[in-house]
DNA sequence: TATTGTCGTGTAAACGTTTACACGGAGCTG
DNA sequence: CAGCTCCGTGTAAACGTTTACACGACAATA
């Protein structure tokens, strides 16, 4: 049968408590019968049972993460930068996305028994107030992925889309000389989104730019959202020199409808996108967009959620003010704009 | 303080393990003892200890994901798909990646201590001796992905690369009209790799088409290892038609070195590739490619795998008969082929 | 020598659940 | 009415660890 701890203890001629401190080093128990047993254990081939000792503990050592559905282009890098931290820490990683079968709600309820998980990282587009009431009945530390600035009560990880947007907006008007920029926007209750249009409206207003309310056209960071309004955009009577758009899958859209007008990128007009996906190197002409460094964005929240963790009670006393990281992003040069006299 | 099943049976003056029946839907206890239990269990926020519990019954209601390093295309659908499967039957998952933190055998070995896991889904590049070591080690069930032939011992899941490779190649040959097609293989050691250049080999053979040996150039599945081959392709005095590519990312390779070569796919050339992987769409021109239902992969490991389970000792035992099941692929037609006179 | 402290180990409780078994009462059968 | 069955519930053990506390031996100190 299984090898147990008691097993362990007949042989040694030792206690279980013994063999339990050996096992976990303790620095408590004489070399001798703590090398005695080290090599019990590997030679009958014990494994610790790890559902009984988090029992006693209280803690699964696993760090559950929960995603909305439409994050294709960031899934892997996210979660590969959350597994490096986690596991250098001890800790195992479970995903739950969304899907037809569950919500992201349902996934918070499921984490939130005791002991399915000793923290989570939560990514939701939005944070409405069913959610709020889901995460408040929640006994175990949550960070947040946003980059919004009103959830003073969550600890928050999050790019600066404002800064993001505006530097590419500052980037397009100044270093490529454009001055009828247009912009496609996100899901109108996406919270990046709203602060990548405002960082967008900035750039152009601190330029002395007027804002043109036709070039600010409605998208919901899709393909299919992305070509529909930059055909709306090169249709119009005063077509814009450039087009901003919110991410990388509408620019994906546009570089479609720019072709279907039978217009070159860059040299018919210049498109920009937001995030920096994997796909957007492979893209011809190489998308001009603002890198998101995501690994970095898992690592950090995976950082901070283990901290929290490790603070235990006293953080959910909330003795401790909340932290609001945010990571800053940079401009990819890429081909898809060209100076413009 | 925390509620728990105790507190529950002094408050409706039963014993807990009426308690315990009532909130597994036990049939044996009365239906008023039932719903005073329940409505005091909800009333109360009672939320059950899953780590005692799991404890007590021995499992962890979590699937292990097992995944080699260089899985960029597959990683975001084939967890989807596993995902998918497994929370419809009540299991999470838990996703131990390659980095540099962790081999293979490290996860193999974590996910095998008693309890971490209940089931292993393992990708593995190729299955060495020390991984079949490890494995057997594991005392839980383990459905391995690979569409290889000669892991009678283990179930496996599989996508049928030679199927794949030789319809492609079929394709290329019949309807494109190609003559002179190269092939750029996959890493020496990886099974997939010589299953579809077997495939490749098949197809020329059946079509009466002589095999170059200088076509046949050696390729990892990496960008830039598809780009060096082809570039070497391009400068033999005699050129393939056409170049068949192991995978996406070495066709998307391929891509790179054709247009630093001055040349236009697909007229100078043809690049065909394997694994339709996201970005594939999105390259100019599209690119031909063989379709991996990677999803469906996902989703069929998960459901063999909560099968075995399932079936538990019995399984174990070896009564019962491993499975192989393999999953075809189809071609799908691109713009980076076309007829050849 | 008496006291104190340290070291290494053992004893036993505790964690929250599930579940085999026992048990009492009610309803049926003969 | 004795005996049997079935229903609903309670009792208590079991799961494999960790760990607070106790304890004895031995060394150091006064």
């Amino acid at each position: 049968m299984t090898v147990t701890i008691k097993e362990l203890a007949g042989r040694a001629k030792v206690s279980i408590a013994t063999v339990s401190r050996a096992l976990n080093n303790d620095p408590k128990v004489k070399p001798e019968t703590r090398d005695l047993i080290l090599s019990l254990a590997s030679q009958l081939e014990y494994k610790p049972n790890i559902l009984a000792r988090n029992f006693v503990k209280k803690k699964s050592n696993i760090i559950g993460i929960v995603l909305p559905e439409a994050v294709d282009g960031f899934f892997t890098e996210f979660i590969r930068g959350i597994g490096e931290v986690a596991c250098a820490s001890g800790y195992n990683t479970m995903i739950a996305d969304t899907h037809k079968e569950r919500t992201i709600i349902e996934s918070i309820n499921n984490f939130s028994a005791r002991g399915v998980v000793d923290g989570i990282i939560l990514m939701a587009p939005s944070l409405t107030d069913r959610l709020k009431n889901a995460l408040s009945r929640c006994e175990i530390p949550v960070v947040i992925i946003s980059g919004s600035n009103d959830l003073e009560e969550y600890d928050t990880v999050g790019i600066d889309n404002f800064q993001g947007a505006y530097s590419i907006t500052d980037y397009l008007i100044k270093s490529m000389g454009y001055k009828k920029i247009a912009h496609i926007t996100g899901p109108a209750l996406n919270a990046d989104a709203l602060d990548r249009k405002a960082g967008y409206l900035k750039a152009l207003q601190d330029n002395g730019l007027f804002v043109c309310e036709d070039w600010i056209i409605d998208g919901d960071f899709t393909v299919k959202g992305g070509q529909n309004a930059c055909l709306r955009l090169l249709s119009l009577p005063e077509k814009p020199e450039a087009i901003f758009a919110s991410n990388d899958m509408t620019a994906i859209g546009c570089y479609k409808a720019v072709e279907s007008f039978g217009l070159k990128i860059p040299d018919d007009v210049g498109i920009a996108g937001y995030d920096d996906v994997f796909v957007s190197q492979f893209l011809t002409p190489r998308l001009t967009t603002v890198h998101v460094p995501i690994q970095e964005l898992g690592r950090t929240s995976a950082i901070l959620l283990t901290q929290r963790i490790k603070e235990g009670k006293k953080f959910q006393e909330g003795i401790l003010k909340r932290k609001h990281i945010k990571i800053s992003t940079g401009v990819v040069v890429g081909k898809s704009c060209k100076f413009h006299d």
